[in-house]
RNA sequence: GGACCUGUGGUGCAGCUCGGAGUGCACGCCGCCCUGUCAAGGCGGAGGUCGCGGGUUCAAAUCCCGUCAGGUCCGCCA
């Protein structure tokens, strides 16, 4: 037991794996020093650091190891002494004695402390993001991000799916995110992108009889960045030939329920499933967080003939919040100026009390009126009551923004509520020539019920579009694709996009698919969300080994930096002054 | 493009409302003491353009304007 697959010529195991059973035997490591404990001249404490764990190491005063020299220790593994041991420690039961230390590499003192006891400003770790990943945290994220895509490959795999790569150096496709652009040195003038995703590739793959792919694919988007949204990501890329919707969704769910039960020890039931219009009548966003109820409940009908002004709209949409009345007036100001920004024109508030409701508008509700609003979702008193008025959906969207506000726990808490939202509508919104806006992309295959209505009620047409929603982020979405030429070219038209457009945009792909285009469908979600979500991170970068900052910045190497005048050169790129 | 929050020795904070000497705390660092510590302890020490620029004022870390950086969000992300 004193040799393990962890031997190297330069060590014999790893800090953490050394126990009792190794009492006795004399072993090297190798690591950080963590900490040092000095007591005078003839005694010193190192606390050897790798990435298993601690080990203390016993060693004479004059030793010069100092906090992050890299070390490495011959010594015998002895118990401590009666009335020493640190239960607080995987190794605390035994210690190294009569060492050797080798100093592998001196080091400055870091820029800050190592360990998880305080909050670092960010900008300092991104800074030296290099010691920063030497920190327990870290290296569990990063090792269960490792765990995951280890799952995620082997559960694909198991299904029969074929690990293809796909091209980094891409055509131009413009429509949907912009995109990282390269420009070549061989062909003047003229530009590579880096995929926003390889959506177009693995469709391709599809006609080429791949029947079943999978990719843990990076996507690079050129847009603002968020606490979810990095310019580049990883996704695990899933396509698949002959199967529908729901085969999809099976292929998906096994995939992300092995993770899951790999990264927390718990399989997670089945994956709940709503359409998108039930996610946002009850939810009011089609990335519902069903960690909490706070539904959104429909008082139209009551108010349908108000006298009261704020409530003159298509739609009113109300929400209780559970002890909600406790909130002081600016707090509801706050609120109100959240919905305004959104869109809203206000924001009603009718708190629950014994006498009855407490608002600035409660006189001006009739009895009726009142007593829907007290009835909202078995209001009790101490509840408080929100209510919006605007048209169908940005009741649903302002109402459940404040839904998630008042609502959501940290990501670090509660269960984890996996849910597929179905049938989103194909098209979404007016661009500026009038024409609707594909909600998905433009390969979407539009739900079999609603063909029909491709021409003449394009905004009802639902898709065999999904997403997949774990905790109110979404993790990732997928559909099942035109493989039919009039079908494709039906949608085209209602995009506004003509024949010759599309030839030019997407050509190489709707030539493939005369040669041949099986059915198929596909999927893709996002690893990093779903590895912060297991870490209980509110943020991407905490899984991510060397991220940008918001505003695409890499504050380690620099980047994005000049390049030399020959690379310009040789790329045939001129520059247009600054702020043209 | 926009809104909001943050910026004070190497690190984490307090100081800012109500202007009055770079004042304080904790960690780290350096030196000395210490043979059983493990957030070791004791004594001593070094370390600061208060992000940057301008303004108000007798006087600015503190008030005002601008700007930079980081963060959260809106827009954006087919």
């Amino acid at each position: 037991m004193s040799k393990n697959h962890e031997a190297t010529s330069l060590r014999d195991c790893l800090c953490g794996s050394v126990g009792p059973t190794l009492v006795g035997q004399r072993v090297t490591v190798c690591g950080w020093v963590a900490k040092r404990r000095e007591h005078g001249e003839h005694l010193a404490f190192l606390d050897v650091r790798d990435r298993s764990g601690i080990l203390q190491v016993v060693v004479d005063g004059s030793v010069d190891a100092r906090s992050e020299y890299v070390v490495r220790v011959t010594g015998v593994v002895s118990h401590r002494p009666e009335g020493t041991v640190n239960e607080r420690l995987a190794t605390g039961e035994v210690e190294l004695t009569e060492c050797d230390v080798e100093i592998l590499s001196a080091a400055e003192a870091p820029p800050f402390q190592l360990d998880d006891r305080v909050e670092i400003d960010e900008q300092v770790r991104l800074r030296h993001r290099f010691l920063d990943l030497r920190r327990e945290k870290m290296q569990y994220n990063l090792r269960l991000r490792a765990a995951v895509n280890r799952s995620l490959r082997a559960a694909m795999d198991a299904q029969g799916f074929c690990e293809v790569e796909t091209p980094l150096l891409w055509a131009p496709t413009p429509e949907g995110a912009r995109e990282f652009v390269v420009p070549s040195r061989l062909h003047p003038g003229e530009f590579y992108v880096l995929p926003q995703s390889p959506q177009i590739a693995k469709q391709l793959l599809m006609v080429g009889g791949f029947d079943r792919y999978y990719q843990i694919a990076r996507c690079m988007r050129d847009e603002d960045l968020r606490a979810d949204r990095q310019f580049e990501f990883t996704q695990l890329d899933v396509e698949a030939s002959f199967v529908t919707q729901d085969d999809v969704m099976g292929f998906v769910s096994r995939a992300v329920l092995d993770a899951a039960e790999e990264a927390t020890g718990v399989r997670p039931g089945t994956i709940e499933s709503m359409t998108w219009a039930q996610a946002l009548d009850l939810y009011g966003t089609d990335k519902p967080d069903l960690r909490f109820a706070m539904l959104l409940h429909d008082l139209s009908n009551v108010f349908a003939s108000t006298e009261v002004k704020a409530f003159a709209a298509a739609t009113v949409k109300a929400m209780r919040v559970p002890g909600g009345a406790a909130m002081t007036r600016s707090r509801l100001d706050q609120l109100t100026d959240q919905a305004k920004e959104l869109g809203a024109k206000g924001l009603a508030w009718f708190r629950v009390t014994a006498e009855g409701l407490d608002s600035p508008l409660a006189r001006f509700l009739s009895e009726t009126e009142a007593a829907a609003i007290a009835g909202v979702d078995d209001a009790q008193v101490g509840d408080i009551v929100l209510c919006v008025a605007d048209e169908y959906a940005n009741a649903c969207k302002f109402l459940g923004a404040l839904r998630v506000t008042l609502g959501s726990p940290p990501v670090s808490e509660g269960p984890h509520r996996y849910v597929w939202v179905t049938e989103f509508p194909l098209f979404e919104g007016i661009d500026e020539d009038g024409n609707p806006q594909a909600a998905h992309h433009p390969f979407t295959m539009p739900h079999p019920d609603d063909l029909d209505l491709i021409e003449t009620d394009p905004v009802k047409v639902r898709s065999q579009a999904y997403d997949l929603v774990l905790n109110g982020w979404e993790l990732g979405s997928g559909s099942v694709r035109i493989h039919r030429a009039d079908i494709q070219s039906r949608v085209f038209k209602a995009l506004g996009i003509t024949d010759e457009e599309a030839q030019g945009r997407f050509g190489f792909l709707l030539g493939a698919f005369r040669f041949g285009a099986p059915p198929h469908a596909g999927f893709a979600f996002g690893i990093d969300r779903l590895v912060a979500i297991f870490a209980g991170e509110e943020n991407i970068r905490e899984v991510i080994a060397f991220p940008k900052t918001q505003s695409g910045t890499d504050l380690m190497t620099g980047a994005p930096k000049d390049i030399t005048a020959r690379q310009i050169r040789e790329l045939h790129l001129k520059f247009a002054p600054k702020g043209s």
